[in-house]
RNA sequence: GGCCCCAUCGUCUAGUGGCCCAGGACAUCACUCUUUCAAGGUGAAGACACGGGUUCGAUUCCCGUUGGGGCCGCCA
C-alpha cells in the first residue's frame, strides 16, 4: 500500500492541504504502508526552495513524515515533478503511438474563441476537432502556416466510465462528455493532468486520496492509465473544508478577507497579540489562522491540530473525541471519512487546543511557553533552572487560562521589574482610587511583611484574619492587592500571585502602587 | 450553460428501516460556585431542506425539487 500527498509550492501550508495530507498518513499509518511526499512544480518559478519551505515545515510540525520524498530520497527518485519532464514527454509519445492522443494545430485563440461560442450558443464545449492533424497532409497543411502543435488526448465517443471511490463510491462519467484535454503544450512542455498520473504510476502508488475538486478530473487520468495499459490505482476524494459557518471552500485567496472575518476574531486576536514579540506586524501573512505557519508560531500543540483536523470529516463514533496521533493512526479508517464538506471552526479548534494543553505535563508545557518570553525580551536564552520553575508555577496557578504557548504574554508582568510594572488604567482607578481602599491596602501590606512563611496558604489565612478584624469582607481589599501587585484587574488567585512574586516583590509593587495612589488622589483635591 | 458531488442542531458529528417525538461535542443562554477573569457543576434552547413514492413503519431506500459546492484552462 502507496499513498501520496502531491502539493504544489505555493509558499503556504493551509488548513485544507493539511488534512488532506493527514487523511493520507493516517490512512497509510493504520494500513502500514509507504508514504510518498511529491513536489508538483510542474512550472514552479525560481525560488522553489523558498514556497516549498513553509509546507516541508508544516508537515514536521504536525508529525507527518514521510517516507519517500524531499530530504529522505527513495527508489523512486527525483520527487520533484519538473525533474520528471523526459518520462512526461515519452509517455505523450506513446500516447500519440496508439492514437490515444493527437497532434491538435488550433492556436489557444481559436481555442478560445469555439470555447466561447459554444457557452453562448449553450451547447458542449467540447472541441471540434477541427484542427486535429490526424493526417499527414492535414499536419503538412497546417505546419505550412506555421503552426505549432499540441498534443490533445482523444477521448472515447461513447461508453461510461464506472468509478468506484472509496468514499463516493459509485461514480459514473460518460466518456462522450469528456473534454479532448491537453496534455503537452506548443512549447513540448507537458501539463499536470497528465504528469500526476504518470508520477503515479511510476512510484507505485497504489491510493489516491485527494480533495473533491480532482473527482471531475479523474476520467482524463484513467483514460492515459488505460491506454497505456497501467493498473488504476483506487481513487478516494475527500469533501473540502469550507469557511466557518458557510459552505465554500476555504481558499488560500481569501487569507485577507478572512483575517477580518467575525468567525476568526479569537484567532486573529491572539496573533495581534504575538505579533510585537515575534517581531511580526499584527497582519503578517504568517499570522493569518488559515496558514499552519499560525498555529506553530502561536503556540498551538500540534496535536491538538491533528486531532482536529481528524474530527473535520471523519468520526470513530458518537463520542470519542479526545485523540493523541498514534490512536488516530489506529483507529482511523476511509469507510468512515464523510461525503460533505466540513466547515472550519475556530472555536472549537481552540477547545481542542486547551484540552491538549492541560493534558500536557508542567515541563512540556514550560517547553512550549519559553519561546514567547524569550522572544519578547522577558527570559534568558537559554533558561536557568529558576526561570523554569518560576514559569512552571505561573502556568499551573494560570490553568487553563494559557490556552495556547503565546498566551504566557498575559503574565509579562511576572517578568518585568517592580518599578516598571505597567497599571491598566481603568482597573487602577477603580480599584485603588476607592476611599478607604489605599488605607486598608497599607494596613494588610504590614500584615503581609510580617508573615513568617511567604507561600499562598499563609497570605488566605493572613487575609481571613485581617477581614474579621478590620470587619471588612475579602472584597474590599483584594481587587485592590491584585491590581497593585499585577497591574490588571483580571488574572489567576491572588494568593498564588504573591507567592510567585515573592515577598520583596510583592511589598515593592504594593509600595508604589500605594504612593501612585496618593499621588493621584492628591492631585484630584487639589 | 454542461457534467459531477453533497444535504441531521449555529458548527463538527452519531445514526445504514422500528432501539430516534434523533445521541454526543464545540459554541450560546440561565443558574450555581467564586477574590477578578477563566475553569468546574446543574440545566435550557437548538437539526433530520422540501415534495412524492417504496414499506405495516422512514433520518435511514428510490425519484424529483430546492439549495450549496466542485470541475469544464496550452493553471496546479
Amino acid at each position: 500500500m502507496r499513498v501520496r500527498v502531491a502539493p504544489s509550492p505555493t509558499g503556504a501550508m493551509h488548513l485544507g492541504l493539511a488534512r488532506t495530507a493527514l487523511y493520507n498518513w493516517l490512512f497509510c499509518r493504520a494500513q502500514g504502508g509507504r508514504f510518498v511526499l511529491r513536489i508538483d512544480d510542474t512550472d514552479a518559478g525560481r525560488n522553489l526552495d523558498e514556497s516549498l519551505e513553509p509546507i516541508l515545515r508544516g508537515l514536521r510540525w504536525l508529525g507527518i513524515e514521510w517516507n519517500e520524498g524531499p530530504g529522505v530520497g527513495g527508489p523512486h527518485a527525483p520527487y520533484f515533478q519538473s525533474q520528471r519532464a523526459e518520462r512526461h514527454a515519452a509517455v505523450v509519445e506513446l500516447l500519440l503511438e496508439r492514437g490515444a492522443a493527437y497532434l491538435d494545430y488550433a492556436t489557444a485563440e481559436e481555442t478560445r474563441a469555439e470555447r466561447e461560442q459554444a457557452i453562448a450558443e449553450k451547447r458542449s464545449t467540447r472541441y471540434s476537432r477541427r484542427w486535429m492533424g490526424d493526417t499527414e497532409a492535414r499536419r503538412r497543411q497546417f505546419e505550412a502556416e506555421g503552426r505549432k502543435p499540441v498534443v490533445r488526448l482523444r477521448m472515447p465517443e461513447s461508453g461510461t466510465l464506472v468509478l468506484d471511490d472509496l468514499v463516493r463510491g459509485r461514480v459514473e462519467f460518460d466518456w462522450s462528455l469528456e473534454q479532448d484535454h491537453v496534455v503537452r503544450r506548443a512549447d513540448g512542455s507537458c501539463l499536470y493532468h497528465l504528469a500526476s498520473i504518470v508520477d503515479d504510476h511510476d512510484m507505485d502508488i497504489s491510493h489516491i486520496i485527494r480533495a473533491e475538486e480532482h473527482l471531475s478530473n479523474t476520467p482524463r487520468q484513467v483514460f492515459i492509465a488505460r491506454a497505456l495499459g497501467w493498473a488504476l490505482p483506487k481513487f478516494c476524494h475527500l469533501p473540502y473544508v469550507a469557511e466557518p459557518g458557510s459552505k465554500n471552500k476555504l481558499s488560500k485567496r481569501k487569507l485577507e478577507q478572512y483575517a477580518r472575518n467575525r468567525d476568526f476574531a479569537e484567532l486573529v486576536a491572539i496573533g495581534r497579540k504575538v505579533a510585537p514579540a515575534l517581531g511580526l506586524v499584527p497582519d503578517a501573512p504568517a499570522l493569518n489562522p488559515v496558514s499552519i505557519e499560525f498555529y506553530e508560531l502561536t503556540g498551538f500543540v500540534p496535536a491538538a491540530l491533528v486531532n482536529y483536523l481528524a474530527l473535520l470529516g471523519w468520526a470513530l463514533d458518537d463520542r470519542t473525541e479526545h485523540f493523541e496521533r498514534d490512536e488516530l493512526a489506529r483507529a482511523f479508517t476511509l469507510d468512515r471519512v464523510n461525503r460533505a464538506p466540513a466547515s472550519f471552526d475556530p472555536g472549537r479548534l481552540l477547545a481542542f487546543q486547551t484540552r491538549h494543553m492541560l493534558g500536557l505535563a508542567v515541563e512540556a508545557r514550560v517547553e512550549l511557553v519559553l519561546p514567547f518570553l524569550v522572544r519578547a525580551g522577558l527570559a534568558g536564552e537559554p533558561a536557568g533552572d529558576a526561570e523554569r520553575h518560576r514559569v512552571g508555577a505561573i502556568l499551573e496557578a494560570a490553568g487553563d487560562r494559557v490556552k495556547v504557548g503565546a498566551d504566557i504574554l498575559d503574565y509579562r508582568g511576572f517578568f518585568t521589574s517592580d518599578d516598571r510594572l505597567e497599571y491598566d488604567e481603568a482597573a487602577f482607578r477603580k480599584r485603588l482610587l476607592k476611599p478607604g481602599v489605599a488605607e486598608l491596602l497599607a494596613r494588610f501590606r504590614e500584615r503581609l511583611a510580617a508573615q513568617q512563611r511567604f507561600d499562598a496558604a499563609s497570605h488566605e489565612d493572613t487575609l481571613n484574619r485581617f477581614v474579621v478584624e478590620a470587619g471588612i469582607k475579602v472584597g474590599d481589599v483584594i481587587h485592590a492587592l491584585r491590581v497593585a501587585v499585577t497591574g490588571k484587574a483580571v488574572g489567576f488567585g491572588v494568593f498564588e500571585t504573591l507567592a510567585i512574586l515573592g515577598r520583596d516583590s510583592s511589598l515593592a509593587r504594593i509600595d508604589r502602587a500605594l504612593a501612585m495612589a496618593r499621588e493621584a488622589g492628591s492631585e484630584d483635591t487639589r
